[in-house]
DNA sequence: AGGGGCCGTGCCACAATGTGGAACGTTGTG
DNA sequence: CACAACGTTCCACATTGTGGCACGGCCCCT
C-alpha cells in the first residue's frame, strides 16, 4: 500500500522486458503517465543498471545484464539449471518432444525457466518466463502432489479455477489425481489448461522430499499417443529421478 | 540522481539475492537503515511480487520467481540459452573442463548466465551472474575484439585496470591482441585477471556481426597445455560458431 | 516460568522526495 | 523550410516516503 515509485517503477522494468527495446513514448501510452515521470523512472532504472539505451538506437531501452544476478534460491549457482541440462536432452532425443523444468513460485504458480526444443514442425511453445497454474497442468500438479497436505487444502480452498472442459475444478478428483501421480510418480495433462497441449510431468526433489521444480514433456495433443504413457511416464519420472540426483551430489 | 526510494529498494532487492533467505534485521544491518523503511521496502517488493516470504521459516525474504520473466533481450525466449545448451555440453564432453556462457553488459563488463561442470577434482568456479571486466579475459576480449572501433577506444580511454602482473593494460598492446583474436578467431587468458585461471574464449555473433556472447573453457593454469592451444582454439571457435548458426535458424 | 532477542506491524509529524506541466532542443518528414 | 513528433530538462508544489518509537507475538536460553 506504500512506496508507489517503487512499484511504479518496478511495472515499468516489466514492461520493458516486454517491449524491449522500447522508447520513453511508447511506454507514457501504455502506462498513460507524464513522459517525464516515466523518463526520470527509466534514467533511475538505469543508473543502477537494471536498464541500459540500446546500442544501436540509443534512444531505445532494454534490460540490463544485471538481472541475471538476481534469481531465485533454487536456481542460485545454477546447481538446478546445471544439473537438469543433460538429462533433459537425453529426455528430448528420447522423445523428440519440447521439455520444459518450471520451477514453483510460492502456491501461485509454474514458472517455466529453462526449454529444450525439438525438430517437429509443430511444437508447443512457452517462452522462459511463462507462468501456468498449479492445479490445471501436469507440471503443477507433480509438484502439488508432492506439497504438505496443509498446502493442498489451501490451494484447494482459493478456488480451482476452470480453464477448459476437462480442468479438474471438483476438489475430491483433484485429491484423487494427487494420490494417482504419488503412485505412479507422475502428472499427465490432457487439454485441461491450454487447448490443444499435453503433457506429463516428475517433480525433482529437495533433501528433505520437497519440490524443487518439475520436468515436463509436452506435445500437440495430435502427437499424444495414450499406449505410450506408461512407458513415457516412467522416463520423464526416471529424468526427474537424474536431476534430482545430480543435484544432491554437485 | 533521484528517485531514492527506487534506488535503494534495487539494492536491497539484490542484497536479498545474495543472502536469501535473509531476515529484516540482517538487511537493517547490512545497510545501516532503519527498521521500518527496510520492513516497508520489503513488503512493497513482495506485493509486486519480486520477493516472497520463505516457505519454511516466513520471517525470511526470498526472491520471487517474478524476475525470471525480465531477462536482457539476447535472453529474451532463451533462444540464445536453448540455441548453447547442446554445444556447451559437446565441448565439455571433448575438453573435459568447465565451459561457461557469457554476455556482455553495455561495455561495462562480462557476466556468466550459464555453466556447464567437468569432472575434475579441481575446477574453476564462476557462478552464474558473476561478472568480469571486458580487457582482462578471454571471454571480454573475444567480444571486445568483435566491437566497433569507438567502442573500443571508448572502454581504452576509461583506463585498463591491472588485475595481475599479466593483465594488457597497455593499450598498444591490447590493441594487437584484439587483432590476433580476429584473425586466429579466439581469445586466450593466461592468469590476467583471476591468479590461477586461464581461458580459452571465442564469440557468439548476432545476423549483423555483433558480439552477443561468448563460450569460454576455463581451467586452472595447472591443466593448461600451450601445445592443445591451436587445438582447443580451433575447438572453442567451432563451438561458438555453431551456437551461433543454431540461434539464427531457431 | 521468566526474560531477552528478534520478528512483523502500526502510528504519525515532518520535510525530503518525487511529481508532472510546460518549455527546450533535436531529428526527420512532407 | 516549417511543422510535427519525440526525447530531455527544469522547477515550484504538495504528495510521498521517512524513521523514530512503541506494541504484540514467537522462540530460545537460563
Amino acid at each position: 500500500m506504500e512506496m508507489k515509485s517503487v512499484t511504479r517503477s518496478l511495472r515499468i522494468l516489466e514492461a520493458v522486458a516486454q517491449h524491449q527495446p522500447v522508447t520513453v513514448g511508447e511506454l507514457t501510452k501504455l502506462f498513460g503517465l507524464p513522459k517525464s515521470t516515466v523518463q526520470r523512472t527509466l534514467v533511475t532504472l538505469a543508473e543502477a543498471g537494471w536498464l541500459r539505451a540500446n546500442r544501436r538506437d540509443t534512444t531505445r531501452w532494454e534490460i540490463g545484464a544485471r538481472v541475471l544476478a538476481v534469481r531465485p534460491a533454487a536456481l542460485q549457482g545454477s546447481s538446478l539449471f546445471a544439473a537438469a541440462r543433460e538429462p533433459m536432452v537425453r529426455l528430448r532425443d528420447e522423445v523428440n518432444e519440447t521439455i520444459h523444468l518450471s520451477v514453483p513460485d510460492a502456491l501461485q504458480c509454474m514458472v517455466v525457466v529453462d526449454r529444450v526444443d525439438c525438430d517437429h514442425a509443430v511444437r508447443t511453445f512457452h517462452a522462459i518466463g511463462d507462468t501456468s497454474p498449479l492445479h490445471a497442468t501436469a507440471a503443477g500438479r507433480s509438484v502439488l502432489a508432492h506439497l504438505p497436505k496443509r498446502d493442498i487444502e489451501e490451494l484447494i480452498a482459493r478456488g480451482l479455477e476452470r480453464y477448459s472442459d476437462t480442468t479438474p475444478t471438483d476438489p475430491d478428483e483433484l485429491r484423487a489425481e494427487l494420490g494417482r501421480i504419488r503412485t505412479d510418480g507422475y502428472a499427465v495433462n490432457l487439454n485441461q489448461y491450454r487447448p490443444g497441449v499435453c503433457a506429463i510431468a516428475a517433480p525433482v526433489l529437495d533433501e528433505d522430499g520437497t519440490p524443487l521444480a518439475t520436468v515436463a514433456v509436452s506435445m500437440p495433443d495430435s502427437r499424444f499417443d495414450v499406449n505410450r504413457l506408461p512407458d513415457w511416464g516412467r522416463i520423464v519420472a526416471d529424468t526427474a529421478a537424474e536431476v534430482t540426483g545430480r543435484r544432491l551430489n554437485a
